[in-house]
DNA sequence: CTTGACATGCGACATCTGTCGCATCTAAGC
DNA sequence: GCTTAGATGCGACAGATGTCGCATGTCAAG
């Protein structure tokens, strides 16, 4: 019964979010608390979390005295949802035109360019043979 | 005293700024209100544009009868914005971490990885005589 | 057993958000 | 001159948001 997701994220609770991702999906209410623009109180951070996982966008489990919370999507989805959006705002959508774009604006270094390369011809041979 | 934009953006207010974006940063009441999730009656999108106005996010300019909006942060500058905080949430702020994983997760053909390659091969070729 | 250092969570509350209805104001057509 | 279609913007308002203080609970050290 860990309730699906379903009311939309403040800014606040958003906030909440991408800094729990940024923490690996497992963290403290303090690890969170240090990582919020305007730090609040504690106090108000365990009370956000509360909501969050009464809303079903979070669990949590107990680790010694604290709680250890981690979100209920998966980083690979919520990854995958905030390109998507990123993409839809800025590229219309197109995942070739950001790449390309941002090749060409990045500032890299020759080993990042070769690595990429790299990659590419990885991609490429493996697609080969299906 | 175009006044710079200080305070933070709601949820809704956030995501009336992408479809502005979305739209080319320049687009009617009505246009913007379309790409809204559940849409809301076109009096209170107006009621948050002005209130966007009034914080400095947006300007507007008079087009026969209506107003054209657009953003008084440029694109470019909310682009890098944007991908800024994604790099930060997913990659732990590692471009070259997320365009290989890209290139690796994402549904590529062969045209792409191509156009890929060749602009890649242009940026190393301009870079080497600066 | 008392004390401290840490945690959780409840109740309260000022403010912000999001939404709408309606009064107005053009510009164009009868 | 009326009327109509399409815009803007004001005032109101319920409910959501963000914050905090404080009561409570637990473990470890004195």
């Amino acid at each position: 019964m860990p309730k699906r997701p379903t009311e939309r994220l403040t800014r606040r609770e958003r906030e909440i979010m991408n800094a729990l991702f940024a923490l690996g999906n497992r963290a403290s209410a303090e690890e969170i608390r240090a990582r919020l623009t305007s730090p609040p109180g504690d106090s108000s951070v365990r009370v956000m979390l509360a909501r969050l996982e009464q809303k079903g966008w979070l669990r949590h489990q107990q680790d010694g005295l604290k709680y250890l919370y981690s979100a209920t999507t998966s980083p690979a989805v919520a990854k995958r949802a905030a390109l998507q959006l990123y993409l839809q705002t800025f590229f219309g959508g197109s995942l070739t035109q950001m790449m390309t774009a941002l090749v060409r604006e990045g500032s890299w270094n020759d080993d990042d360019l070769d690595e990429l390369k790299r990659e590419i011809d990885r991609v490429r041979r493996e697609r080969k043979q299906p």
